[in-house]
DNA sequence: GTCTATAGAAAGATAGAC
DNA sequence: GTCTATCTTTCTATAGAC
């Protein structure tokens, strides 16, 4: 009796973390639910014995990407000190990040993809922004609060435009060239 | 006899217009041609007269919209002066290009879109990109063509991360103070 | 819970009339 | 050159068997 609670689990746990890596690198639309299901080993029909729509999976895989990452529970880890996030915006800003399939940030990878996404999407993608520029602030070396923010702000446009355009642009050394920028700009 | 060269060359021009705006705040497979050509006055039949693929009018559409765009056009006359700079990153990190739809930019507006389209398109992008730093460079007052290069760069992936984050982020005031924060980073 | 089969809708591209 | 009609493919979501 394969069909326990615990196996259930499983297979939802596998179909979020291959939703997770085809939706980053391939955005909703040009992802379907038969690749998902195949890449997390079922086929479709069980797919809604899990999720409601693809929507709502697309949703639910930004929150858990970001909670399940290993870059930003390592950033995480063990207080708030500048080197924790020189070491994020070194891995972040990384040839590594932007060709995958090593944990893509939702942040940058479907950064305009989620502009037409249900309201669902949407606000998971607001929240994981609004929970990484908090993390940054914290990270900066500053007293003044309102100071600390607006850094955080404006290293987060950084990173993320900065793999966003490493993605869009077609010429691996004018990409090289712009994550080395990006780095010593932050 | 309204089929003179004209004619077609006017339609043509119409069909680029609508389809420029339509990508930009949709993405490509989010708008139809019929969407497009309805904009444009006209019905789907009429499409392959002019393009022969979405992806061929999706690419030049990226093209056209640069060349056409006056943010561009005022940035590039009368030389390079940082005032020029200065106004083309305030016009950029504005409300008003974020809402759309005044002449909105294909490099933050597509910059995930670009990612999974046919190389016509990743050409398009990556050219225009180019060109924006290049200019960008020119505008910039420091002697080393190097470090003008590096700025250029860093300050390219603040304005397309922010005016990108700002369409995808769903709450109004984190918008507002992560384009003050982009504006006094740059 | 997972499978196969299918319903139903959408949209890119073509054909032929005017 | 532009129109209407249609072919064809693709994909979400559901139905029913196991």
């Amino acid at each position: 009796m394969p069909y326990t609670p615990e196996h259930k689990e499983q297979s939802r746990t596998k179909i979020l973390k291959a939703a997770s890596l085809l939706f980053a690198s391939r955005g909703f639309d040009n992802v379907t639910i038969d690749e998902i299901m195949a890449a997390a080993g079922m086929t479709r029909g069980a797919f809604y014995a899990h999720f409601k729509t693809k929507a709502a999976l697309y949703a639910e895989s930004i929150t858990s990407t970001a909670v399940n990452n290993s870059r930003a529970r390592s950033f995480l880890d063990g207080g708030g000190s500048i080197e924790k996030l020189h070491h994020l915006v070194k891995s972040y800003l990384s040839r590594d990040h932007i060709d995958g399939p090593s944990e893509p940030c939702p942040l940058s990878f479907l950064v305009t993809d989620i502009v037409n996404r249900e309201p669902q999407g949407r606000r998971a993608y607001t929240h994981v922004y609004q929970q990484l520029v908090a993390h940054v602030a914290e990270h900066i070396p500053c007293d003044r609060k309102k100071e600390r923010e607006q850094r955080a702000y404006g290293i987060s446009a950084l990173l993320i435009g900065g793999v966003a355009l490493g993605r869009a642009v077609g010429d691996d050394k004018t990409v090289d060239v712009l994550l080395a920028s990006c780095l010593k700009t932050v």
